[in-house]
DNA sequence: CTGAAAGCGCTAACAG
DNA sequence: CTGTTAGCGCTTTCAG
């Protein structure tokens, strides 16, 4: 339908002026006398002109665009990140571009190097469950591309990181069980490989110790961190001489399966087993009775990582010390504990 | 830390050829022998080239960029949607940006410029709430960008729509009930001046007529789409001297509001009210008992859209009449009815 | 204050 | 088969 897209040289054209004359105009230039700049604005209005940010691009060598790479935006927490992020990139006049890895490895690895191709100006990133080597992101750092991870973070890689305070989440989530006079407390913890399984297990170690409480072995059992595990954890829980009264589970889709299996078993919550979850996954609330679980700030998240990510970009020659940012938990207190 | 982003010349240089010799190899051109095509695939590998598609897209005048603006990411339906580009656009060598409208007619404008300052090859859009006029997305119909609406369409601009067959659901919906055997079934409609409220309720009205049942005034009951709207609604149909036995909810959110209406009420599900949603909310599958609803199937909307846009991108020269299509609902059956 | 020239990295048409 | 030349739209010196 529409013909060629306007450039500088079609308003320069119609001004009977230099088209250089034109960009200065455009950019605010002081060369350029008020008057000229108020025709080109004018003219610029009227022929619907719009810059060509690839062009700009390619002579400035460097682009206005955030990428984040996330496992999927069909995840409560990942889409509440993104929109902090969304909000700090905005307000700094830099897009933002979303790629989903679906936990996989090479999608991941394609995705950094579409990256590179276009010339991001850095990117966020929360490491697919399949990962297992941190090479695609260590040649985004080799094309000299700030990277910062958040959540799921790799050691192995130099980099900023924001992350949940998983330890102390974990722990207040626990105290707040033993606080509440619950003896026997079981967590169904994640993969043990995993940074936020390890640190969340930690943190229940660390509750029940520092109350001189037991750490049983067989109250901490392993699985994934979907709701089949949860299902599959609590059906070993309760198949043991010793029941548990209490149970923390990993996050909340693991603590959805424990009610399913809790409800099969006839076992009331809390009167006959405690919950707690981690993440305050929006369905948590709506569950029956609702789930007391912790809230990882999403939001929060996503602010602090774009904005590490920023600075990053702007010291781009100096090479910034690898930071890490921590962010605070919050208990919900809700029915199920 | 890294110097600058190595290109065709510097693997040129390595070669002694012609950097526009290295460009052909690289894109496997026929004039080059395959020799020479081996060493500049190699030589690229080990000095870690990537394309500038910066370059390439400024030369090319055209990127290979789907832009996808939608209210919010943070809901299950556009997640979902968004999914499903994402999935048709991988897989034709697009990639895909997402913007967030958060629901703001002056974010989506800003949003359409920056696309068009970025030269995207074509827009999706689900139309923000608060926006009254057409006329950012004609500017960008003016720019020559082709547009595909999905789910929140605006009817004064002419472009291509994906739509999901409120009407179609619902009637599938209420006849699932009439199936069952319910003799007086009521509606929880919407706004009588929104489309998804409008066509559900006519759905619902053509099931019972082509039924040979009765439609009675005080069986539909106008509200909202909210929780607090599918109690309200509830709690009128409650206190009708002839109660319902089943009710059909203009979405989730209302049946969601109805089912602790419901239980205030002492009413177990479905046996003293059978009840069924509308849109398959994350949630619904987590309620006591899990919510019989019809889903939109999100992530075929997105297909479907994203291969229509793809259609017009193609076909860019010659003015493609601006399709309808319109997806299919499907009936998910689970213990509430 | 305005204009001219060069170049960002790549591709395409044309010569050798 | 390989090299030359030109140009995408813009910014950035440097001259006038």
């Amino acid at each position: 339908m529409s013909s060629r897209q306007v450039t500088v040289k079609d308003i320069a054209g119609r001004l009977r002026l230099h088209y250089t004359t034109v960009s200065k105009a455009l950019r605010d230039h002081p060369d350029i006398s008020p008057v000229t700049k108020a025709r080109v604005l004018s003219v610029a209005e009227e022929l619907d002109y719009h810059p060509n940010s690839i062009a700009k691009s390619l002579k400035k060598q460097a682009t206005s665009t955030l990428a984040v790479i996330v496992p999927s935006i069909r995840n409560d927490f990942f889409a509440a990140v993104i929109s902090g992020i969304e909000e700090i990139a905005c307000g700094r006049e830099f897009n933002t571009v979303v790629c989903q890895s679906n936990e996989d490895t090479a999608r991941e690895a394609i995705h950094v190097h579409t990256l590179i191709s276009n010339r991001v100006a850095g990117v966020l990133v929360s490491v697919a469950q399949t990962t297992t080597s941190g090479d695609h992101f260590r040649t985004l750092q080799k094309q000299g591309i700030p990277l910062v991870f958040f959540d799921r973070v790799r050691d192995d890689v130099e980099a900023g990181r924001v992350v949940v305070d998983d330890y102390g989440g974990a722990r207040v989530a626990v105290e707040h069980l033993i606080g509440l006079g619950y003896q026997r407390i079981a967590h169904l913890a994640g993969h043990e490989h995993t940074s936020i399984g390890r640190d969340r297990c930690r943190g229940y170690v660390d509750a029940l110790r520092q109350h001189g409480m037991a750490v049983e072995q067989e109250m901490i059992v392993y699985g994934g961190f979907e709701e089949p595990d949860g299902i599959a954890g609590m059906r070993h829980l309760m198949a043991l001489s010793r029941r548990p009264d209490a149970v923390f589970a990993v996050n909340d889709p693991v603590a959805v399966g424990a009610y399913s299996e809790a409800k099969q078993h006839r076992l009331r919550i809390p009167r006959d087993v405690a919950l707690v979850g981690f993440g305050d996954n929006t369905l948590s609330s709506y569950l029956d009775p609702p789930l007391t679980t912790v809230t990882q700030s999403p939001y929060r998240v996503g602010k602090a990582a774009a904005r590490m990510l920023l600075r990053q970009i702007e010291h781009a020659d100096g090479n910034v010390a690898s930071e890490v940012e921590m962010i605070e938990t919050t208990l919900i207190e809700r029915e199920s504990a």
